[in-house]
DNA sequence: GGATGTGAATGCATTCACAGCA
DNA sequence: TGCTGTGAATGCATTCACATCC
């Protein structure tokens, strides 16, 4: 099996799994079956034992899968089996809230630099860290063996952020301005737009009512 | 069309060309055909022309697209052509940052009220707003008619919370905890796992790499 | 000419269903 | 018996290609 034809949706799934065989684990199950997986999830068995056997033989047959076992499957074919440092531009709001968001460090992500291009912010320190000027952004990413950065600036100046750090040597991107960026092939950007999602939410809210005005004149 | 016989993709990209047209307005065109929509969200012009069918007819052939009117049309579509009151509970990092996040008003979202179950928290001001006690939810969902909801508690507390929530008659929650959510299936929930994101560009930032531990032992 | 809207064709992802193993 | 892994079948989403209209 080639990676390139895993199903994107599959992979999304991988985290998926993780995640609840983490609740597994912690509920102390030793064992747990395609179908339980997926009942805790919304998805069929089917679709967990196929999307596992994209990656590996991982199951028991009669048994199911070992939840440890999996577990530690998974985060290697993700690639958080290790830490990782990743660096922050944009240190506003959201920007400190991510900085001590507990959820990174959690599944191994540490941010290690934050910058900004406020004057007024640079050197003032948020928990660990000395925000620095954008400047800095090549040298840090030297020094420190950086590879992914997390892009939480205003919607105009993120295209001109990620042009920095693409330059700086960083290959992978989570950006939370909503807009769409352009980069080298070679770089991934994983986007978040907050207010999308709260749209995507109204519209299935409005799904009963939304039939007419489809056809209505406006 | 049924509205249930729209792809779930379509909807979710329709929110992207929403986004793109404002951006385009912001440039002053008039006009837009589906290639150039396309193309500046990765899409094929066929795909942009398909998904926008599936709501109407919205173009005008030889022209294309008139900007202003297309998202005049979108915006109603998704429910965003009004404002919309929502309510936070979990007022830890996450929490007050999406209170001041511009990115929600912007596009007609308002968070009009806070709560915490941290006794501690409950009285203090952030913003407009004054953190109230998880008792009070019932209360302002009927005096304030909010519909919507924003779920940042550690994930322990979040079924808790949800709960709470349907109890109260939200009827949509954007569910920032790593967890999954049971709800009634009248209730809408659309979840953003921040940690999950970070794996997921991990994984493609890996692809090169990991065709080995896809067979490796481990 | 230049663009849309749309049935038909293709291609992908999911589900079925069963052989094979513990 | 209970469960996995997997080819075959189905079902969905995307793309093609063209009739249609400005």
């Amino acid at each position: 099996m080639k990676v390139e034809e895993i199903p994107d949706p599959a992979v999304y799934r991988l985290s998926f799994y993780l995640r609840q065989l983490e609740a597994f684990r912690h509920l102390n199950r030793n064992t747990i079956s395609s179908k339980q997986l997926g009942e805790a999830l919304g998805y069929t068995d089917a679709q967990v034992r196929k999307d596992l056997a994209y990656f590996g033989q991982f199951g028991h047959p009669g048994i199911g899968y070992r939840v440890e076992e999996l577990i530690a499957r998974l985060k290697k074919i993700l690639g958080t089996d290790k830490d990782c440092h990743a660096l922050l531009v944009g240190v506003g709001n959201l920007g400190r809230a991510l900085l001590t968001y507990k959820g990174f460090p959690r599944k191994g992500f540490h941010l290690v630099a934050a910058f900004d291009s406020d004057p007024g912010k640079i050197g003032r320190r948020y928990g660990e860290l000395e925000i620095q000027a954008m400047s800095e952004i090549v040298r840090a990413v030297g020094t420190l063996r950086i590879r992914m950065a997390i892009v939480a600036v205003p919607p105009e100046s993120a295209q001109d952020a990620v042009n920095q750090l693409v330059k700086a040597g960083i290959r992978g991107i989570l950006n939370f301005a909503a807009v769409s960026l352009t980069v080298p092939e070679d770089v991934f950007v994983q986007s978040v737009d907050l207010a999308l999602q709260l749209e995507q939410l109204s519209f299935r809210m409005s799904l009963g009512t939304i039939q007419n005005s489809l056809a209505a004149p406006m």
